[in-house]
DNA sequence: GACTGATGTAGAACGTGTTACAAGTCTAGA
DNA sequence: TCTAGACTTGTAACACGTTCTACATCAGTC
C-alpha cells in the first residue's frame, strides 16, 4: 500500500498535487468536490468505504485525476481531516473559549471537539485510521493537522484567541494533552474505550499536566 | 483491507485461530514458524514486506493455513508485536529494575525498550503501523500489548518485579506514558522525530506526570 | 484560427490482501 | 485396520489500491 522505497517517481513538474490554494478555479472545485465525496463515502461506511473509484465518481472525476490531486488513499483522507480541522481553527479563532481556567478551557475545546467527532462515528474511524496509519510521504498533511490540534489548544490554555508566545514547558504539555487524546479517540474507534473513557482519560491528563 | 461489517464467517467450530498455546505441537510449531517469518521479512522490509504470500512460503504453509491461524495480515503483525512484548515481561520480571526514583526507572526501561526497537527501525515500522491501524478484530492481540507495556512501566515505577496495586491516579499515569511512548514511537517511524526527541518527550511526559 | 503543452477522461492492467474450493493427509476412536 | 472429520495444501478467483496508456479538451501563444 505504501512504499516508501521507491524514488519520487514523478518527473513532471508542474502537478497540482495537494495545495488547498491556487490553480484554476476548475480546479480548486474539482479539489472540493473529492474532498466532499471523501467526507461523504466516510461518513456512510468508514475507512473501508472510502474507495478510490468510488470518490472519483461521485466526486465526477477521472480515478488518474483523482491520484494526480491525491496521490494516495491516505493522503486523501489526511487532507479531509486537515480540512475539517482547519475549519474547526477558525472558527476557535473568533472567540474566547469559556471557562475559567485552562483545565476547564481545554477540556472545553477538546470535548466538544470530541463529541462533534463521536457524531459520526464512521467517518471519525476512517480519518483516525488513514492519520495513523499515514508514513513518512504524508508528513505534510500529518504536520497540518497536529498545527491546527496545537494552535486550538494552545489559544485554550491561555483563554484568548491570540495564541501569544508558548514556553517550551507548554508546548510540551500541549504535545502530550494531543498524544493522549488522540490516543483515547484511537481507542473509542477501535472499541476499547466508550465515550465516558475519552472523556475521563483526557480530563486526568489534562489535571495531572496543568497542576 | 478490514470489513467489520461481515458476519463472523467461519461455522466451523474449532479452528486453532490464534491462541499461542494449545494445539498440537506441529501446531504449536507452524505458529512459531509463520510468527518467526513475519518477524524476518519485516525486519528486512517492513510493512510492505510482509506479503501474505511471502510469510506461507517462507512459513512453510499453505496460504489457507496461514489464514487459518491469523485471519489477517493485522492481526498477524499485531501478535509478532505482543510476542516481543510478552518477551520483555518476563525479563522484567526477573529482577529488579535499576534506577532510584520511579522516573530513573521508568526512563530506564522505556529507553531500553526503544533503543530496541530502534535498532531494528523495519520492524519497528511494520510493527508500530499494524498496531495503529488495527481495528475492532483485533482488540484481543492490542489488550495482550497494552496490558505488557502496563506491567512493564508498573514494575519500574515500583522498582520491584511484583506488580503490586496500582492506585487509580498510578494506572492513569501509566496509561499516559504509554500513549506519549506510542505517538513518539510513531514520529519516530515516520520520521517526524528523531531519536532524541524521542527520549525526550517521554522525559518531560514522566517528570511532568510524576512530579 | 491553428499549434502546443498541460490537464482531464475512460478504461485496461497489475499487485497484494483475502476468499473459495477440490483434493491430499493426519488423528482419534471403533 | 478402517473410517470420519478436522487440518493442510495448492491453486484459482476476487476486490481494491495503484499505475499505465491512448485519446479528448482546454488555455495560452503565434
Amino acid at each position: 500500500m505504501t512504499s516508501v522505497s521507491t524514488e519520487p517517481r514523478d518527473t513532471d513538474g508542474p502537478t497540482p498535487a495537494t495545495p488547498p490554494t491556487g490553480g484554476s478555479a476548475a480546479q480548486r472545485e474539482r479539489r472540493r468536490r473529492i474532498l466532499d465525496a471523501t467526507i461523504s463515502l466516510a461518513a456512510e461506511g468508514g475507512f473501508d468505504a472510502v474507495q478510490m473509484r468510488a470518490v472519483a465518481e461521485q466526486a465526477e472525476v477521472a480515478l488518474g485525476t483523482l491520484y494526480r490531486y491525491f496521490p494516495s488513499k491516505i493522503h486523501l483522507l489526511v487532507s479531509a481531516l486537515a480540512r475539517e480541522f482547519t475549519k474547526d481553527v477558525d472558527r476557535s479563532a473568533i472567540r474566547a473559549t469559556p471557562g475559567d481556567t485552562a483545565h476547564e478551557r481545554i477540556m472545553y475545546v477538546l470535548n466538544r471537539r470530541t463529541r462533534a467527532l463521536q457524531k459520526q462515528p464512521k467517518l471519525t474511524e476512517a480519518l483516525v485510521r488513514a492519520f495513523m496509519f499515514a508514513d513518512q510521504s504524508v508528513t505534510g498533511e500529518i504536520h497540518e493537522v497536529g498545527t491546527s490540534l496545537t494552535t486550538v489548544i494552545a489559544r485554550a490554555m491561555h483563554g484568548t484567541p491570540d495564541h501569544g508566545e508558548v514556553t517550551e514547558e507548554e508546548a510540551a504539555i500541549i504535545r502530550i494533552i494531543s498524544d493522549v487524546w488522540l490516543s483515547a479517540l484511537i481507542s473509542w474507534v477501535t472499541g476499547r474505550m466508550d465515550e465516558k473513557d475519552v472523556e475521563k482519560s483526557i480530563d486526568v491528563a489534562v489535571r495531572l499536566l496543568l497542576r
